[in-house]
DNA sequence: GCCGATCTCGCCCGAACGGGCGATTGGCGG
DNA sequence: CCGCCAATCGCCCGTTCGGGCGAGATCGGC
């Protein structure tokens, strides 16, 4: 499509593991129509790092300390919103699902899948299709029936985990007692649980807290 | 110190996912006194694996579904306690560290560490050595401490997680309120934590329930 | 402009929780 | 042998939780 021969698709690998990082590597190097221009083991600077080396796809993991994922595929993708970016993570966590696809990302995987899928996957985004696996796909159905938690009931989720009381968590955001349990009620209905230790399990599960 | 030229280490690999295998053995292929001898992807059989391939040192994953990382470290031990095993893993979790340990493993590394140290560790382990990062030095070393969680606590806190009241854990555990109400305060003093639901974030971050 | 969702606030109440005082078994190690 | 610790049981009580009944304000979308 642009020169002679062979167009090979330029990737770039943006992942905190260097052991991913070398079996992506490796795995691309057989391949030979696939190259690898560029990796980086954080996503600070991620869209500046993906424009400079010229990627025509991104392998992005999604858990990273410091920037993660989905912040980094934000910048990315403001930065250039035609950027063709492939998830890469090990849990298929409802959020994290959630939130890439909401957020832009072309393709979703899990590191356990096999190396045809991931070449599969390369491909087939940056022909301009997306790729999603039918067990992340239902994870995504799912979570887009029911309505998510607000940012204020992540908020008071967030304490309930640090083991704080209703009481405690009103004076923390500066709410009265009464309108935290409001949230806390509306938290575990949403989650479908039945009490706020429930709750917390479901939210770490989920990825909604740390 | 056994033949004449290159006596090479060999090692094998036990990882569910096929990214990190890859990348191990691409990192090993850059060494010439280290060579891999085989691979798998799950825990089942992991004692009959190491012996029929031979392996000097195994490098052996924790967090894997079906047998875990620690069950098939047990395995491996039990048919042959002289096996040189090498943890690796993606977390820090408190458990992890402490039981890879106790079973027996002679190292723990984390995935992000770089290439060198794991070589370093391979080699440490393989003249008989053990290998453990100071940052998992002071995990070990914090939880050896205090004392962890009894069985029984583990788990009555499992069924705090699925939102289950005292008295329904009393009747699925064959207890009294009572004692379930004891136990449960033991584990609030034991993991430091003021109410059940900060103990199931801390029970999931220190890797005592899923 | 109106509807729905979110966020905010109020009271009542029964049940669950967590703390404090106990006690008796049985096992394991010093 | 004796002491320590886990596991099991008992009662009392104040606090917290969660459910049920409300209501007003604001903001965005149809």
């Amino acid at each position: 499509m642009k020169s002679a021969a062979k167009p090979a698709v330029k990737v770039c690998i943006i992942d905190d593991h260097s052991v991913v990082r070398m079996g992506l590597k490796y795995m691309i190097s057989f391949v030979d129509n696939v190259e690898c221009v560029g990796e980086a083991s954080g996503g600070e600077g991620a869209a500046a790092f993906v424009r400079g080396c010229g990627a025509d796809v991104t392998l992005l993991d999604v858990r990273m300390p410091g920037v993660d994922g989905i912040a980094a595929l934000g910048e990315i993708l403001a930065d250039n919103p035609e950027a063709k970016v492939l998830m890469l993570s090990t849990s298929d966590a409802e959020e994290d699902v959630y939130r890439a696809i909401e957020t832009g990302a072309k393709g979703y995987l899990l590191k356990e899948s096999d190396p045809n899928r991931l070449m599969d996957a390369i491909q087939t985004v940056y022909a301009g299709g997306t790729y999603m696996p039918d067990e992340l796909k239902r994870v995504y159905e799912a979570r887009a029936g029911e309505r998510g938690l607000t940012s204020r009931e992540c908020q008071i989720l967030k304490y309930i985990a640090k083991g704080y009381t209703n009481e405690e968590i009103a004076d923390l955001v500066h709410l009265s007692l009464h309108t935290v349990k409001t949230h806390v009620k509306s938290i575990l209905a949403n989650m479908n649980v039945s009490d706020r230790a429930e709750a917390v399990a479901e939210g770490i599960h989920r990825g909604i807290i740390a």
